[in-house]
DNA sequence: TTTTAGAACTGGTTATAACCAATTGACAAA
DNA sequence: TTTGTCAATTGGTTATAACCAGTTCTAAAA
C-alpha cells in the first residue's frame, strides 16, 4: 500500500497536441518539451494532473517514445514534472522550490542603503566567440550583441559586467537603455532560469583599475547562462566583483 | 578555429574496463557509471583526460552505445564529466559545488567518485563566543563544540573547515568520526535549511600552507548558518577553499 | 611553404523493438 | 465485506541501427 500513490488522482489529461514539425531547426525533443510546457502554462495541464502515457504522447506527437522520454526527462530535471513508475507522469505541484533566489546587484545595493547605477563601457554587435559556443549552444557565426558596463553603488565601482545576448532576442542594439532585462522583457525573451558559477580569482591590472582596487587583490567571478522560457540559452554574462566589497548569499535546502 | 578546443590535449585514455555483469541487480548504465567513477578515483582517468569514444566504450563494456550515453549523461549532470560535440568527453578539472544544495562534503565528494577524508586539526568544547551569539542566536554561555579540520578528496586538500555546533545537538564531542552531518543525523539534528555567504579572499600563509597553495592565491570563504527542522540555528561554519580547485554553481530564478 | 578540401574521427538525435518492473483495478475467493 | 490474485497499464532499461553535426588531422593543391 503506497499512500503517496493513492493520494494522486489519476486523471489523465489529453490536451490537443499537434504533431511536431520535423523541418524545424530545433531537435524534436525540445519541440515536445515546449509543447508540454505551454500546456502547463495555459492550464490545459494543471498541477497534479497526469500526462498522457508515453506511448500515447508518442503517437499524438508523431515521434518515437524515446523522443518523448527525453523531453520528459528534461522537464523532470527542471522540476516541472514528476514520474512515478507504474502510475504515470505528473505535473509537479510545488513550484520551482528547488531554485535558489540569489540576491541581485540592485537588490543587494538597495538593501545596503546604496544607490545602484551603471556606466557603459561598450556595446557592439558581432558573432559568437568559440568559447561562447559551448555555453550558449549556438552555432558559430550566430549574431550576438555585446554589452559591457561598470556597475556602481553610490558612485563607487562594485563590478564589471560583460554580457552577450543572442541578437534575435532584441530588435536592435539600441533597444537597451538602462535595463537590459527590461529590453529583453519587451520581446518576451527575459531569462526565467539561469545557471551561475562563482569562482575566485586574482584581479589583473585592467580589472583592478576599473574596480578601483589593487592588482593582486581577490575578486569574484560570476558567470551566468540565462535561459528563456523555451529553455534556449540566450544570455552569457561574466561579472567581476571586488572580493572585499561583495558577497553572495543563498538560502539552501536539503535535496530530497 | 577554436582556440579553446585546441588547448585541450586530446589524449584518449583507455583504462582496462571489464565487461559489466548482466546478472547484477543494478541497471547496466549505473554499473558503467561506477566503473568510470572508479577509473577517475584511481587516477586511470585524470582531470582533463578524454574518455575513450562512446563507440569504443560500448564494445569495451559489452553494452550498447545508448547505455554508455546514459551513464555519461548522469556524470555530466553531476559535474564530473564534460562533453564536447566533435571532440570528446573529458574529466572535469574543477570541483563544482552546488551552492544552493545543502549536501555534506563527504556526500558531495563521494558523488563525484572521490574518496573523502579529513585531518583533524582540533576539537574542543567551550561556550559561544560573543561574535557567534548573534549568528547562532544563542545565549551567552551556551555550551558548544568546535571542530576544525582539513577536508581532503583523494588525499589532496580541498578546504579548511571551522565548525561550531550547539553542544546539546550531539551526545558527546567524540560522537563525530568521519562525517559531522552523519553524527547530527543520528540525533535528528541534521540541518535542513541554511544561509550561506560566499566571498573571495587572498589566502594568508597559514591557510595557504594547510591547503597546499601559495600565499597570495585566491581563495573562497563560505560561511554558513545551519538550522535544524525546528528552525533553531545549531551550526555556524567557515570553510576556506582553494580558488583554483573549487567552483560554486547555483541554479537560480530571476526576480522580475 | 601555406592553404584548403575532405576523410575520419568525435558526440547528438531519432526510430523501432523488446522486455523488465511498479502500480492499479477488476474480479474471484474467503 | 474483506482479501488475494492477476491481467492490463504505466514508466524504466537496453539493443540495434541509421543518420546528423561539430572537430581534428591529413594530404592534396596553391
Amino acid at each position: 500500500m503506497n499512500i503517496k500513490e493513492k493520494d494522486i488522482p489519476v486523471k489523465r489529461i489529453s490536451p490537443a497536441f499537434s504533431k511536431v514539425d520535423s523541418e524545424h531547426q530545433q531537435p524534436l525533443y525540445r519541440q515536445v518539451q515546449e509543447a508540454i510546457r505551454e500546456a502547463i502554462v495555459d492550464r490545459s495541464l494543471r498541477p497534479d494532473d497526469a500526462l498522457p502515457a508515453e506511448r500515447e504522447l508518442s503517437s499524438a506527437f508523431g515521434v518515437s517514445r524515446i523522443t518523448i522520454r527525453k523531453a520528459i526527462e528534461g522537464l523532470v530535471n527542471e522540476g516541472v514534472l514528476d514520474t512515478h513508475h507504474g502510475s504515470g507522469t505528473f505535473v509537479r505541484t510545488k513550484v520551482e522550490k528547488n531554485f535558489a533566489q540569489l540576491t541581485s546587484f540592485s537588490e543587494e545595493m538597495t538593501a545596503r542603503g546604496m544607490v545602484p547605477s551603471s556606466t557603459w563601457l561598450n556595446r557592439t554587435s558581432g558573432s559568437v566567440r568559440p568559447e561562447e559556443v559551448l555555453t550558449l549552444r549556438a552555432s558559430p557565426g550566430t549574431a550576438v550583441y555585446r554589452f559591457s558596463r561598470i556597475r556602481l553603488a553610490d558612485d563607487s565601482p562594485m563590478s564589471i559586467e560583460y554580457v552577450t545576448i543572442l541578437a534575435n532576442c532584441l530588435p536592435s542594439i539600441e533597444a537597451v537603455d538602462h535595463s537590459l532585462y527590461e529590453a529583453l522583457h519587451k520581446t518576451g525573451n527575459r531569462p526565467v532560469r539561469a545557471l551561475q558559477r562563482l569562482s575566485a580569482l586574482i584581479l589583473n591590472e585592467e580589472k583592478a583599475n576599473l574596480l578601483g582596487a589593487s592588482v593582486g587583490d581577490a575578486g569574484l567571478l560570476a558567470e551566468r547562462i540565462g535561459f528563456n522560457k523555451s529553455g534556449v540559452a540566450i544570455e552569457f554574462s561574466q561579472s567581476f566583483y571586488r572580493g572585499d566589497t561583495y558577497d553572495f548569499v543563498a538560502e539552501l535546502s536539503i535535496s530530497e
